[in-house]
DNA sequence: CGCCCTTTTGAAGAAAATCAAGGGCAGTGG
DNA sequence: CCACTGCCCTTGATTTTCTTCAAAAGGGCG
């Protein structure tokens, strides 16, 4: 069963009426587990499910010629990935787990019965479409300037973190390395290291044993020109 | 009424059976002409239809605080923006005629209830949707090599053009300024000239009078790494 | 012709990558 | 209990890439 409050909070994104909401609780939704640094999805699949993650954080990436990561999306609790399916098209990228994850599978064939009969489930899809979109715009707008790019990186995770309740007086877990967090934007570890670091003495943000802790919300949302509303939590 | 060629290219990448052809073109498409450098939509805005834009080329933009602009996306003929409209979210970018453009709007009211008795519409709207974000991730998998960027960009149109029966002997028509790349790739139209300049030396790509050649294709995908399969055309 | 927009080239400066190495901390095993 | 190991964070020095500033040249169009 999929857990009552993540599901509540996937269905208030959709503004789901509350009997749609039993449609879609009652969907065949399958558990599993991935350890962290598996592949979830691979380049060349056809996923023939949709995902759900419930605890844990994934993240989409695409590898160079030389090898080097480019990760082009996280995916945190509450996020869906595999939508490709809809389509029946071929992955052109990878999903990876980057911290263990529990995860809900559902077969593409009963997410499509199950539109027809709760159209609040295609808005969600939709939504959760238009906000991976929305966020790798975000990502380009801001990929001018390190510093507001991994300010306004960790903005949205603030923001995307306290919509699913995850954040705790202003405080909140990111398991994730800060190379991981330049293959996101752009950078080298070093160099982020570096922007980190100013971001730190400027008072802006405190990164400690992967606990993130924003002093002044409102002062670093200025610093980095950061609006949530594009991501219509 | 809507052009027979692209409603065909539309329906075609939407794997439309032929009786669902009927219902999308007797939608009641309204033609509308934009002037180059005019709006389409306007970030905030709330969109109540849906565009196909049938000639001519617009773009995805934000401005930054400082009065750049990014470009975070290309719409062709064949391309659909407003998509937004499917949830009533607001704009977070604007969309710009970057050439005349003759553009045809539906209102979304409409496309719902067609949706219904069409679904390859519905999975048009999809197909559209999951290539613009596979090219935003391009974008950003290529944005730590200049050279590589615009020349896969290059690619991306020709591959793009091509769909539409835009290209002819390995040449088409690109209306925007080396500025616009620039805008679009994350580079100063200072340095995307040099870069333009370098492939042109190497022999790979020509920009003149608004007309690109690729001499070799092959080659050129070569050296950019581009495969065309992400675009699912 | 003269104007505006775009492309092109040069030179100097800033931002980020690269190369290199040290330090902290948690887990592992003797 | 402590040494060892691996991973991540941190800092310094050097090099590359790209930007900025500046200016000139080409082309289309009134």
């Amino acid at each position: 069963m999929i857990p009552k409050d993540l599901l509540v909070e996937f269905m208030r994104r959709a503004r789901s009426p509350s009997q749609e909401r039993e449609v879609i609780e009652s969907l065949p939704w399958a558990m599993t587990n991935v350890m962290r640094h598996k592949n979830i999805l691979s380049a060349g699949d056809r996923p023939t499910a949709l995902f759900l993650i419930l605890e844990g954080w994934a993240g989409r990436y695409s590898l160079r010629r030389n090898g080097s990561r480019r990760i082009t999306g996280f995916m945190l609790p509450g996020d869906l990935c595999g939508i490709h399916a809809v389509t029946g098209a071929k992955m052109d990228h990878s999903v990876i787990a980057l911290t263990n994850c529990r995860i809900a599978k559902v077969p593409v064939a009963t997410i499509e019965a199950a539109v027809r009969s709760a159209p609040s489930l295609g808005r969600a899809l939709w939504h959760s479409k238009l906000m991976d979109e929305a966020i790798l715009r975000r990502w380009l707008l801001n990929s001018d300037d390190a510093e507001i790019a991994i300010a306004h990186f960790i903005c949205e995770l603030y923001a995307r973190m306290s919509a699913i309740g995850e954040v705790i007086s202003d405080t909140f877990r990111m398991s994730i390395t800060q190379a991981d967090i330049g293959d996101a934007l752009g950078l080298t570890a070093v160099h982020t290291n570096r922007i980190v670091g100013k971001l730190r003495k400027a008072g802006l943000v405190t990164i400690s044993k992967g606990e993130v802790t924003i002093e002044d919300p409102r002062q670093l949302y200025q610093h980095c020109n950061f609006d949530p509303s594009y991501l219509h939590l």
